[in-house]
DNA sequence: CAGAATCCTTTTGGATACTG
DNA sequence: CAGTATCCAAAAGGATTCTG
C-alpha cells in the first residue's frame, strides 16, 4: 500500500510530530551513548521541568522508543535507554543535525533579510 | 565553533522546530516538483485553512526556504517555489519519511501494547 | 484569486508545591 | 530520587467572514 504524505492519517505525519516535539528529539540523542537516568537527563536537557521531562519520557515509551526501567531500591532509581527502534532513528537525526549546522546561517541571514524588508514597507508606508 | 545541541539557543534548535511544524514539511515536500500557485497548494494540503496556509508560508519565505511571487494580473495569481536552501532541505526530509514508512508500523504496535498495559493496571487497581 | 481580520477553542510549556 | 498535582500564561490551530 502507498503511504500518501497529504493523508491526514499518514502514519509520517506521527513521526514528524514526534520530531517537531521541542524535548523528544534532544531527549532521544542524548540517550545515544547509553541508559540514563531521571536526575541525569533532567540536569542534561538544561531547564526542563519534571513534569515536562515525564510527559517527554512518557510518549517516547509509548511509542517504543526508550524503555523506562525502575530498581526496587532507596533511593528509587530510574533509568531510561533508548530500545533498538529509538536508537535506529537517531542517524535520520543526524542527517537533520548536519543540514542544520550547515545551514542555519544561511536561513538566519534570509531571516535578517526578511525582517529589514518588512521595516522599509512599514517606514515607506508611514512616509 | 562547537554547535551544542544542549544549548537552547542551539540553531539547530530552529531547524527541529520547523521540521515539527505541522505545515511546514508537507508544503516543502508539495512544492518539491516546481513551482505552484496558493489554491493549489490548498488543494494539495487538503483542509489546511488559508490562515493558515498563509502563516506557514510566510515563515517558510522568511527562512529562505521558499520565494513568492507576485505576478501584477487580475485576477491575481502568486505563485510559490522552494529555493535552493529549501530544495537542500529534501533529502533529509526524505530520509526521515523513510524512516518513517518503515517503522510507524512498529511505534503503533508499541502504542497498542502500551496502552493496553495501562488498561490492565488499571483494571486490576479496581480489582 | 489570494489573502486579511476577527474571534474563539485547544494545546503546550512552564512555575510552584507536594509525596512515596 | 523520581516523580505527581495544580494552576496558569502563551501560543497554536481553526472557523467564519470580508476585501483589493
Amino acid at each position: 500500500m502507498e503511504t500518501n504524505i497529504m493523508d491526514p492519517n499518514c502514519p509520517s505525519r506521527l513521526v514528524f510530530q514526534r520530531i517537531g516535539d521541542k524535548w523528544a528529539t534532544l531527549v532521544i540523542q542524548v540517550l545515544e551513548p547509553g541508559p540514563m537516568r531521571f536526575s541525569d537527563l533532567r540536569a542534561k536537557v538544561a531547564v526542563v521541568t519534571p513534569k515536562v521531562l515525564t510527559q517527554t519520557l512518557r510518549t517516547l515509551e509509548r511509542d517504543g522508543l526508550l524503555t523506562r526501567t525502575v530498581f526496587a531500591q532507596v533511593p528509587p532509581r530510574v533509568d531510561y535507554q533508548l530500545t533498538e527502534l529509538g536508537a535506529s532513528l537517531l542517524p535520520a537525526l543526524k542527517t537533520l543535525r548536519t543540514w542544520a549546522e550547515q545551514n542555519v546561517g544561511r536561513m538566519a541571514a534570509a531571516q535578517d533579510e526578511y525582517d529589514a524588508a518588512i521595516e522599509d514597507a512599514v517606514l515607506s508606508a508611514a512616509h
